[in-house]
DNA sequence: CAGAATCCCAAACGATACTG
DNA sequence: CAGTATCGTTTGGGATTCTG
């Protein structure tokens, strides 16, 4: 007698691969390295702060779209949030360990991105006159 | 009388940053990180590609988004686009000396993602229990 | 095969008002 | 202060069709 053979493996097609649209880490990248993430990434990385000095230091965020950024990177457990009991409310948000590193990472991609502006410049430039040419 | 002193500095209020929603490097970073952004430069750095094979290659995108993310990265310098004149049409894109290192931290991006998985597994569970728990 | 063009819907987003 | 709720608009993005 065949010891039940189905079952055992069948899970996780491929491992982990985010180039499968099913892959749960599609969504925490997402999260990560949504136009608002990597901001609010960046600013944690120098520091706790306030709900409302985050807003300020990130240009451009609504409340809304702040709130709804700050709670999925909580989730995914990036970001921790404090309360502070007290009137008016006192929230501070801060990096986790584990978040620690992706903001670092994406810290240098703000860095990467200034030193290759004028490259990019220059490309965008020839991109749109060979364009222009016909 | 003293010599014209407006429109001397006032440009570039705060030389190069990403946290001003004016600053061009937001969409350059945008593009980048995108949702197809992401995975385009992923699929890139492990060599050149045709564009059949990076849509084959990258699960759940179309070919509008597709075109349009590829636009955006070759714009940008990041890409690079070659047309061979044959019928039928065959191009190929590969990654620019300026996007290669993009791609790259990109892809760490992917690793540290994935060997952070558990971790964030466990994290988005706490936080939904502790949610339910109200 | 690579992509441009069109249509169209769902989701994302911002502004505003409100609450603990 | 730090959100939540609602609403109207914009945008993203898929499906389809067409062309070189």
């Amino acid at each position: 007698m065949r010891s039940a053979p189905a079952a055992v493996a069948e899970v996780t097609p491929e491992r982990f691969n985010l180039f499968d649209p099913n892959c749960p880490g599609r969504a925490v990248m997402e999260h990560i390295v949504s136009r608002w993430g990597v901001l609010v990434l960046g600013v944690l990385l120098r520091g706790t702060h306030r709900f409302g000095e985050i807003r300020a230091a990130v240009g451009g965020v609504s409340e809304k779209m702040l709130a709804q950024t700050l709670q999925a990177l909580e989730r995914d457990g990036m970001v921790l949030r404090e309360v502070r009991p007290v009137i008016p409310p006192h929230v501070d948000y801060s990096l986790t360990d584990l978040g620690r590193p992706f903001a670092e990472t994406i810290t240098t991609l703000y860095t990467m991105i200034e030193r290759a502006a004028p490259d990019v410049q220059a490309a965008q430039q020839a991109y749109d006159e060979r364009k222009a040419a016909r």
